[in-house]
DNA sequence: GTGATTGCAAAAGGTTTGCAGGGAC
DNA sequence: GTCCCTGCAAACCTTTTGCAATCAC
């Protein structure tokens, strides 16, 4: 494994999904895709902000919150609106649900198969023809709710 | 129908769903729960806000908003976090799953109890303790299609 | 009477915008 | 060279907080 030649690998490949999409390709665009494409779950625009800012100082918020944007737009990045304080980003790869912790914040992916079938059949029973669906469910992690007993005893 | 009974049942209502968690009863509480709960769909703190102050003026939107958190501790009324804007109240009545028309802005409720039961038992088989889920389903509802086959004919 | 609740004012926090200079194509 | 993108600063908008006066019980 070498760390470095990925890192350009990753940069070539993100600079190429953006300019596959008429996407002018900037330091900071490329930085912020592959970013959001190497972290494993779920980052803030504001995680995003002080990485990027390491790598390429003087990177403004703004910058970070209009690429996020457009990448949105270009269907690149998904935006997960969890009601816990701010906006989580991911990489766009495939369809799952999710699982928020309302105590800690942190948001856990996972796939079912079962459950994709039920709800594409509840929206057929309805006459929907369903194109996209976000599933979040709202509750307390395993750690968390071993804090909340330790807390009590 | 007399449309002045039925306030103040409700009103009556309201307050009872109050008391019975041991909440004080106050002018604000009992409007902002029965706006809510008279709400057909989904309502705004800024819409509670105005229609507030229509009948309660100098009510402060702080007061809406402490009002809301309170309800919501309580299970009266449940948070949409719809990442358009502002944070959408509902009565909470029973849990239920939104069908949303990506072309008319549609939102239709549906209930489905495999759907229920499938989203407890995957939240258990990853350690959570689920409380609240939403489930939002974006597609074309059944006239929209038939708008959108009749267009191409 | 007592503690909870309210209105007011101000702040917090995340996100957006206008603008002028600099960079990608 | 042209138009787009960026950094900077300031604004925006929803939501939260501290405090003194008021109200429900």
């Amino acid at each position: 494994m070498n760390g470095e030649s990925e890192r350009l690998e990753l940069k070539a490949d993100v600079a190429e999904e953006l300019r596959n999409r008429g996407l002018r390709v900037t330091p900071q665009r490329a930085l912020i895709l592959g970013l959001i494409r190497s972290a494993s779950g779920h980052i803030t625009a504001d995680d995003i902000y002080r990485e990027v800012n390491r790598l390429l100082p003087f990177t403004d918020i703004s910058t970070v919150y209009r690429t996020l944007d457009l990448l949105e737009a270009h269907g690149l990045v998904r935006r997960l609106v969890t009601g816990q304080g701010q906006t989580q980003y991911e990489w766009a790869d495939q369809p799952h649900f999710h699982l928020i912790c309302t105590a800690c914040g942190r948001v856990n992916n996972f796939t079912d198969e079962g459950l994709t079938a039920i709800i594409g059949q509840v929206a057929a029973e309805h006459g929907y023809r369903p194109t996209e669906f976000n599933v979040n469910v709202f509750g307390l992690c395993s750690e968390c709710q071993q804090e909340a007993e330790d807390a009590h005893s």
